[in-house]
DNA sequence: AACTCCATGTAACATGTTACATGATTCG
DNA sequence: CGAATCATGTAACATGTTACATGGAGTT
């Protein structure tokens, strides 16, 4: 049940719609929580059924009307009550750490290219991460902006991004040095 | 559909009983992929019905007697065939990222405490991970292990794992600072 | 004319979590 | 004697994923 907690908290950062959320979850700002579409309109329905959150319609000339939502008091409540709770441990489910771990048992050529993959994708996070955050330190430096601002959370989480996508560029870079270089002195596991 | 591969790589690695593997699951090789008993004691009956493992019955003079699981033929062709697929980004959830991008509207002090508790559950795992290394290795350099090991895709997974606690005991650091200091000069933000 | 973007949803299905149950053995 | 460890499971419930549907506006 938490998925409406990270929706509180994307919300306590201004009002969205069910779609600009979508984005936000689906692409970028949320590294640290994955969701599809379907999963936030559902919970939205919820959470609004239980008046954790209001929906405004709002309409639009050239546009689809689109309901925005807002937290109401009580679900600022739930999320405080949610902060001082304990956290669960993270969670992770990475496709390509599994298929690294059996590698010794494939063709190394198709970790290499994932491996690729998956650097390049995260370059493409990071540059979007430091944008995100040029934007929010707004020509201040971090000491100032610590003082100043009343966004530390959404920052720090930023940090936290970036920190793992550069972790997912250094590593990728040592995997396909490796691999490649295991590729050329060894001829191969072909077969068993 | 993934926590049957996610087996069936942990199983390439050698047999083992569902309890065994739960402990893995658990608590620390698979660090890159969660689960409960239960998930596994489910997908393991199905992989048999599947014919990707298969189990022997091993008795034990003063233990219950396990079911201990291995690939079958078919298991490893079909672990082969995933390798070979691209594999889907990344999914994390991390419940206390969540709390921190709310930390604007409560107490500070509740974080620095979840932070620290980050922290210190990084600091056990990395030591974990640390000696799992010294074991591989084997009093090895890491160029002749590459060289010679049938493992490298263990360690580099494990490797990925050890990189991504050192980043954690690094950023839960930042968090305590910023938030301690910003403690200190700011009076806190009691009420909104 | 076909395609993408905005915007929201329903329904069916697959996965993951929690609580509970069992029963012997070893450790303090 | 109570707790932890080994070892496996069932059942109920909560979440997450996939496929499909709708429909106007702008873009190539």
């Amino acid at each position: 049940m938490s998925l409406r907690h990270a929706l509180l908290a994307a919300l306590s950062q201004g009002e969205a719609s069910g779609y600009e959320l979508a984005k936000r979850f689906d692409v970028g700002v949320a590294e640290f929580w994955s969701a599809t579409p379907q999963q936030l309109y559902r919970d939205l329905e919820r959470l609004e059924q239980d008046g954790m959150v209001s929906a405004r319609v709002v309409e639009q000339s050239r546009r689809p009307n689109k309901r925005v939502f807002s937290l109401t008091a009580a679900g600022r409540e739930e999320l405080r009550a949610f902060t001082r709770r304990p956290a669960k441990p993270p969670a992770m489910r990475d496709e390509f750490l599994v298929q690294l771990q059996a590698v010794d048992l494939t063709d190394p050529g198709a970790a290499v290219e994932a491996a690729a993959t998956r650097r390049e994708r995260a370059r493409q996070k990071l540059a979007g991460y430091d944008q995100l955050r040029e934007r929010m330190l707004a020509g201040r430096g971090e000491t100032e902006f610590y003082a100043e601002s009343s966004q530390v959370g959404p920052y720090l989480t930023l940090m936290a991004g970036r920190m793992y996508e550069q972790l997912n560029i250094r590593w990728a870079t040592t995997v396909i040095e490796t691999l490649t270089r295991r590729g050329e002195s060894a001829p191969a596991a072909d077969g068993e």
